[in-house]
DNA sequence: ATTTGTGTTGAG
DNA sequence: TCAACACAAATG
C-alpha cells in the first residue's frame, strides 16, 4: 500500500507512449528513454483553424510551479530530472502554489525555492513529516487534496495516541549510562553542557536547590509511558541529576551500565514534551539474575521467579 | 461535456 | 529547469 504509481512524461520521448514509473522512498526511476527524434514529414499543416478564435489569453501565474489550466483553474507541477511530476490542479492560484511548496520541499529540501516569504513556510514539525513520506505519497496527497489533513492527522498523532512516531521526534543528546547512574544512587548525572542546553529550567544553582526540590519534569518512552523524574542541581557534586522515580526506570528498563540513554524532544506544533528511550549495549544479552532466575524454574519446575524477574523492555 | 494532465517545444 | 501551448486521455 505504499507504493503509487505516478505517470511522467519521458523528456526525449520519442516513444509515444506514456512511462509510468515507480516513485520509490527517494529516488524517481531514471529512465532513460531515448532514441532519434521522429523525423520525417509526419503531418500536414492542418492546424488553422483554431487560430481564428481567440481564447482569452491564458494568464500565467505569478507563483512558481503553477500553470493556467484552460478551464481557467490552476495546476502544479515541479520538475524532477527532466521529468515533470505533476501535482494536481486547483480552483485557486495560491492553492496550487502551496502544492508546489510542499512539493518543492519534500523533493529539494529545506532551501527549496519557494512561493511563501524564505521566514516561515513549514514548521520543524510539517518538514518531519515531509520527510517521513515517500515522495510519491506526498504528490499523491497533493492530487487529491488531502495533504492538510493527513498532514494534521500526522501531527496530532504526536500528542494524542501515546507512542510519538519516529519522525516526530528531535534528537538532544544521548549518554551511555555509568555504573553509578544504574546503580543504588537512584540518581543520573546529566552531562552539564546538555543539561543547560537542553533542559527546560536554567536551574538556579542555589535557588531551586537550596529548597531541594528541583523541578519534576515528564518523559515519555518508546512505548508511549511516561515517566516522571525529578530534576535538580546537586551543590555537593556541582552537577545537574535526575532522581526520584529514575531507579524505577532503570529497574523495569533493565538498564546496565554501558547501554545508552537518549533524550529527545517532541517536534510536534504545541507541547514539545521530553522523549526519553533507551539503547541496550546487547540486545540478546540476559540480565544478570535472569539465566540463575532461568536455571532455578527450569530445576524445581516452579515459578518462583516469575513474581520477581522485572518485565522485559 | 468537461477536466485533467501528458506530449512537446523553446527559452533561460 | 521551467512554463507555454495544444490536445489526447480520463472522468462524470
Amino acid at each position: 500500500m505504499e507504493q503509487e504509481s505516478l505517470a511522467f512524461s519521458s523528456h526525449s520521448g520519442a516513444s509515444t507512449s506514456t512511462a509510468t514509473v515507480d516513485l520509490e522512498q527517494e529516488d524517481l526511476a531514471a529512465m532513460e528513454n531515448d532514441s532519434s527524434p521522429e523525423l520525417g514529414g509526419d503531418d500536414d499543416g492542418v492546424q488553422r483553424a483554431a487560430e481564428l478564435l481567440p481564447m482569452p489569453p491564458r494568464q500565467s501565474s505569478r507563483y512558481k510551479g503553477v500553470v493556467p489550466q484552460p478551464n481557467g483553474r490552476w495546476g502544479a507541477q515541479i520538475y524532477e530530472r527532466h521529468a515533470r511530476v505533476w501535482l494536481g490542479t486547483f480552483a485557486d492560484e495560491e492553492a496550487a502554489a502551496r502544492a508546489y511548496d510542499v512539493a518543492a520541499l519534500r523533493f529539494r529540501g529545506r532551501e527549496a525555492v519557494t512561493n511563501r516569504a524564505v521566514a516561515e513556510g513549514a514548521s520543524t514539525g510539517e518538514l518531519a513529516f515531509l520527510v517521513a513520506h515517500s515522495k510519491a505519497e506526498i504528490v499523491d496527497m497533493l492530487r487529491k487534496h488531502t495533504y492538510d489533513d493527513e498532514l494534521q492527522q500526522g501531527l496530532r498523532r504526536g500528542a494524542r495516541a501515546q507512542p510519538t512516531p519516529p519522525w516526530a521526534r528531535e534528537l538532544l543528546f544521548e549518554k551511555a549510562v555509568t555504573p553509578s547512574d544504574v546503580g543504588k544512587l537512584n540518581r543520573l548525572v546529566v552531562p552539564k553542557q546538555q543539561a543547560e542546553k537542553h533542559f527546560p529550567f536554567p536551574l538556579r544553582r542555589s535557588t531551586d536547590e537550596a529548597t531541594g526540590k528541583g523541578v519534576l519534569l515528564n518523559f515519555e518512552d518508546g512505548d508511549g509511558k511516561v515517566w516522571r523524574f525529578r530534576y535538580s542541581y546537586w551543590n555537593s557534586s556541582q552537577s545537574y541529576v535526575l532522581t526520584k522515580g529514575w531507579s524505577r526506570f532503570v529497574r523495569e528498563k533493565g538498564l546496565r551500565p554501558g547501554d545508552t540513554v537518549a533524550f529527545s524532544r517532541s517536534v510536534c506544533g504545541t507541547d514539545k514534551h521530553l522523549l526519553i528511550d533507551c539503547k541496550k549495549m546487547h540486545r540478546n544479552m540476559p540480565e544478570p539474575g535472569a539465566i540463575a532466575a532461568a536455571r532455578v524454574v527450569k530445576l524445581f519446575g516452579v515459578d518462583i521467579a516469575g513474581e520477581k524477574r522485572p518485565p522485559q523492555r
